[in-house]
RNA sequence: GCCGCGUUGGUCAAGAGGUUAAGACGCCUCCCUUUCACGGAGGAAUCACGGGUUCGAGUCCCGUACGUGGUACCA
């Protein structure tokens, strides 16, 4: 088959982006990519109850952080318009039509609390199936039981209907996915699935098949929560197009909870501290902000890398990715099967070596934005920029950043003098007078010369250059922590390295 | 309940009949660094369980357990 690749991602806009969709849509993403295919983007808002105004617009934004540009979409245009569901809504109807006539479709007229009704008595028998299916749809109120005239006079009479996929039983429907191989599923296990809804809309069901037929789509990926309703987009794609140009499958492992069990939500982010969302999303409904990874402070390389290895890898020991390299090097048949804990340590670890593999330039934007949310103005790129080199392998989410090098551009707030204090003496306090002398006479101010004079003066004091740094550096710095203390004061500055060693020296006594 | 899918250390995982069962995260010890981090060395799994098949099974088959998904006029 020499046809070109096309996948897709289709969405509902319902809401955040969780993980579990990015990592669907980078799988669709690289496979394309790596065939020189085509990556579209179908908005699937058939459910109109569901519907949230922004959640379109928010899923773009993304995709579009994490660096997966659709080739086709509403908004990137394409042959294939429109991309939303629910403008082609004429063309499922023809559709489902198609298929009462041929035999393999019926309307039913069942209500809703003739359904419920329904429900309840097969579990009176105690059946061990509850559906609607060739058990039970010759005693229901559908085509297939009523009359011709009968069912004429409804419609024509417009009474609500929907359409139902009519599966025979005793049958098996086989198909093979990439991941998990072959698949077979007896028929008697499926239902007499919606297609057409009352409302004129499609089912999920029905809309794949065709818009995935329309669209040309050659490889169809989804979650693993697809699985179970395979067998009817199968049957449907035999009864309307044929197999044989039917997309290839496969259904990708779920993302799970890291502690106890179940697929991971919204909520275990809130309850376990991480987030569990690309971006931040705000409910329009209730103004609830929930946090992003993007806001937190990861990096779309980091994010897009520790994705990619969640229920995938290469077989080698690789870990780090870049997208370029993910292009290259994924193979869908070596997607998992089984679903993977998130843990958001190693998540942060990713995040981690990716601020330490690029350079500070590719993130500076969004560090100088920190630090002048926390009220410090940047006005010398360069200077912020040396900073985040010097400190960006303690680094690991970007406001660290700031907590990190807030000190190279205002005095620290909060000294930990207790950390100096049980140490201290007159000696030390006369070596740090006599350093000040020195330093402000000093015409050279950097960090090797510093260090020079710092030991000097240590030696002639006949004290040891190690009691002393740790001083100097709370004194600067405001805590245990930071690069080279002398690369410290060589940076800030005379003026800013003599004013904090004053303040501290005047605390102390 | 029924149906599907899955199961290698706490977590992510390599492994496609014969290996001392990789590697990473996290954890612990040590080295480097008289801060923190980076970097380096080392420590901890018999492959869910029970049966088979085989000279030989984490790798193949069956069963059980557990997990997970579906069972909507939601996707």
């Amino acid at each position: 088959m020499s046809q070109k690749v096309r996948v897709r991602f289709a969405p509902s806009p319902t809401g955040g982006l969780h993980l579990g969709g990015v990592r669907t849509v980078l799988f669709n993403y690289l496979f394309a990519k790596k065939h020189s295919g085509d990556f579209i983007v179908r908005i699937e808002d058939t459910d109109q109850s569901r519907f949230v105004v922004g959640a379109e617009t928010y899923i773009f934004d993304c995709l579009k952080w994490c660096g997966l540009t659709p080739d086709e979409s509403v908004v990137h245009g394409g042959p294939y318009t429109p991309y939303r569901q629910s403008e082609r809504k004429v063309i499922y109807r023809q559709y489902a039509e198609q298929l009462v006539k041929n035999g393999h479709a019926y309307y039913a007229f069942d209500t809703p609390a003739e359904l419920e009704k329904m429900r309840e008595l097969l579990k009176t028998k105690g059946s061990s199936s509850l559906q609607y299916d060739h058990h039970v749809r010759m005693s229901m109120n559908n085509s297939l039981r009523l009359l011709a005239e009968e069912t004429q006079h409804l419609l024509d009479a417009g009474t609500p209907y929907v359409i139902r996929i009519k599966i025979l039983p005793n049958d098996f429907i086989p198909f093979k996915d990439l991941i998990r191989g072959d698949i077979n599923f007896d028929t008697n296990t499926v239902d007499d699935k919606v297609l057409l809804k009352a409302d004129g809309m499609p089912t999920y069901h029905l809309a794949v098949v065709v818009d995935d037929f329309l669209m040309k789509i050659t490889h169809a990926f989804r979650g693993e929560e697809w699985l179970p309703s395979a067998p009817v987009h199968i049957l449907l794609w035999k009864h309307l197009f044929g197999l044989d140009v039917m997309p290839q499958w496969a259904h990708l492992p779920l993302i799970l909870k890291p502690d106890g069990n179940g697929k991971l939500s919204k909520r275990d982010g809130d309850r376990l501290g991480f987030p569990v969302y690309a971006m931040d999303w705000s409910d329009p409904g209730t103004n609830e902000i929930t946090k992003g990874f993007k806001e937190i402070g990861f990096l779309p390389e980091a994010f897009i890398n520790l994705l990619a290895v969640l229920g995938w890898n290469d077989g080698t020991e690789q870990e780090i990715f870049s997208m370029e390299e993910l292009i290259e090097k994924f193979n869908i048949e070596k997607v998992h099967k089984g679903g993977a804990k998130f843990d958001f340590e190693k998540a942060k670890w990713f995040n981690h070596e990716w601020i330490k593999k690029l350079a500070v330039a590719h993130y500076y934007q969004r560090v100088k934005n920190i630090f002048e949310s926390n009220g410090i103005d940047i006005t010398d790129e360069n200077y912020l920029k040396k900073v985040m080199e010097l400190v960006k392998e303690r680094c690991t989410l970007l406001p660290d950043f700031y907590t990190q090098g807030s000190f190279f551009f205002r005095a620290p707030v909060s000294i930990d003098i207790a950390a100096i204090q049980p140490k201290w003496d007159d000696k030390k306090n006369l070596f740090f007078i006599e350093l000040l002398k020195t330093w402000e006479l000093s015409t050279l101010w950097d960090a090797t010369d510093l260090e020079v004079s710092f030991r000097e003066i240590a030696a002639a004091n006949q004290l040891k250059t190690g009691e002393l740094m740790l001083p100097l550096r709370i004194m600067l710095v405001g805590g245990k922590f930071g690069p080279g203390v002398f690369e410290i004061a060589g940076t800030i500055g005379k003026e800013a390295t003599i004013t904090r060693i004053e303040h501290t020296l005047s605390l102390i006594e």
